[in-house]
Parts: structure tokens; sequence; C-alpha cells
DNA sequence: TTTTTATATCAATTTTTTTTGATATGAGGT
DNA sequence: ACCTCATATCAAAAAAAATTGATATAAAAA
């Protein structure tokens, strides 16, 4: 069972337009570093940033060949997310009940 | 299609562990904000702050009944996150190819 | 070996988010 | 009408995240 800290840096990676952009572009496959940047208002050390977010949430992985880092999508990380997600904000039925205080003061009123 | 800053209002709601705790809360049934409040680390006015959030997000609803708020999970909600977090993360087959430009030159030397 | 190239990291600054305390709103109760 | 209670909103302060420019590292080229 993950913290709510380490669940949060999962959706941290999604939370800003920048990295979602980035996502985009890798979509279409894996993309170096260079490649990756020179379409969007980044400076080198700023993507270099946001990759290591996008990699720590394990959304995105990393290939090092010489000089170049390569950067794609993980299947796994996302099967990870959308189990969590899923996790998150699914009722759970075993233990499903109503707001007890509140609706009991406005039953005795 | 969403703005990349309308997709991470979404994940924004997630991506903070105060706000999953909430959402904890909220698995086991639509609860009131008072009631919501007392577990947690939170004054008034930080949980009404985060709620705000919640429900921006399109997670969270909120019911009024006469004084109080009720809130709970959204289906809808929950369904439209996960179409989006697989669309942001899934690869695009139709236009799938690799990075070009670094492995020309790799190839080429 | 010296130079160039790709990327990472660091420290300082700027921007954004979160927290806090005070006040506003609005529904009931007296 | 006045008071109380639940919640929302506002402005200021604090904390966290993002940006920037400088420097470090390490691979390849000259």
């Amino acid at each position: 069972m993950k913290t709510y800290h380490e669940s949060a840096r999962i959706f941290k990676a999604l939370c800003d337009p920048k990295r979602l952009a980035i996502l985009e572009q890798l979509r279409s496959g894996e993309k170096c570093a260079c490649v990756l940047q020179e379409p969007m208002d980044l400076t080198q050390s700023g993507l270099s940033y946001h990759m290591k977010i996008l990699c720590d949430s394990g959304l995105v992985v990393s290939r090092q060949e010489g000089k170049w880092t390569h950067y794609r999508l993980s299947e796994a990380g996302r099967d990870e997310a959308v189990k969590l997600l899923l996790s998150l904000t699914t009722p759970d039925t075993k233990q499903a009940h109503e707001c007890s205080s509140c609706n009991r003061e406005t039953q005795l009123s």
C-alpha cells in the first residue's frame, strides 16, 4: 500500500501543462531530450527538470545511448497509474455508509 | 479536445497528499465538510480550499442541504479522469515513429 | 589530448500553491 | 430581529514548485 505522498508523486507528473505536452510528444514514439526540447518553451535545464519528474512517476522511462538520453512512455507505469486512480476514486462498497452525524442532527431537528 | 491546462486541473486534484486523504474518506460514502475536517490536520478554511479544487476537477460533487455541504465521489468524474489518463499516456499507434534525428546521427557515425 | 556536444545538477530567483486568520454569507433556531 | 452554526472567501504569510544561468560530467569527435 502506497502512502498518500507516494501516490501524489505519480499524479504530480500530470498536473503541469508542460509535462502533458511532453507526454503528447512521447505518444508518437521514443524521443531524445534534444528533440523534445526543440518545439517547447523550455531551456535545456528546464526540460531536464521535468523529465526527472516524469521518470520519477514511472510514467516515462529513459534509456542512455552514448551522449543521448532517450525517453519513452512506460506501459507498466500507465497501468500502475490507472490502477491507483481507480483505487483512489472508487467507492469502497465493503464499508460504505452515509454521513451519520449530519444526518442524525437533521433527523433529530 | 481539452487544453493541457484543463487536463492538468483534473490531475492537480490528485497531486496533494491531503486531498488524497479526503478522497479516501469519501470512498466510504457521502460526507459533510465538518465530518471530513475532524480527523484531518486542516483548518475549516483549509478544508474548504481543498474541496474547491476537488470539485473543480470533477472527481467530487457537492450537495447543499441547509447549512451543510455534503461531498461525494463522482462516477462520471472518475470515468473522465481514467479516459484522460489513458489518452495522455497511450502511444498513438497511427503516427508512431522513432526519434529520427538522433538515430540518423548515430547511424551515420 | 583537447574540444565539442548532450545532459544533469546546483544555487538563486520567480512563480504558484498552500496555509492561516479574519471576515462575509446565509440558513436555522430563539 | 438577533444569535448561532456551517461554510465560503479574502488577504497576508509560508511553503513548495518551476525557471534560469552557471557549472559539472561524460561521451564522442577532432
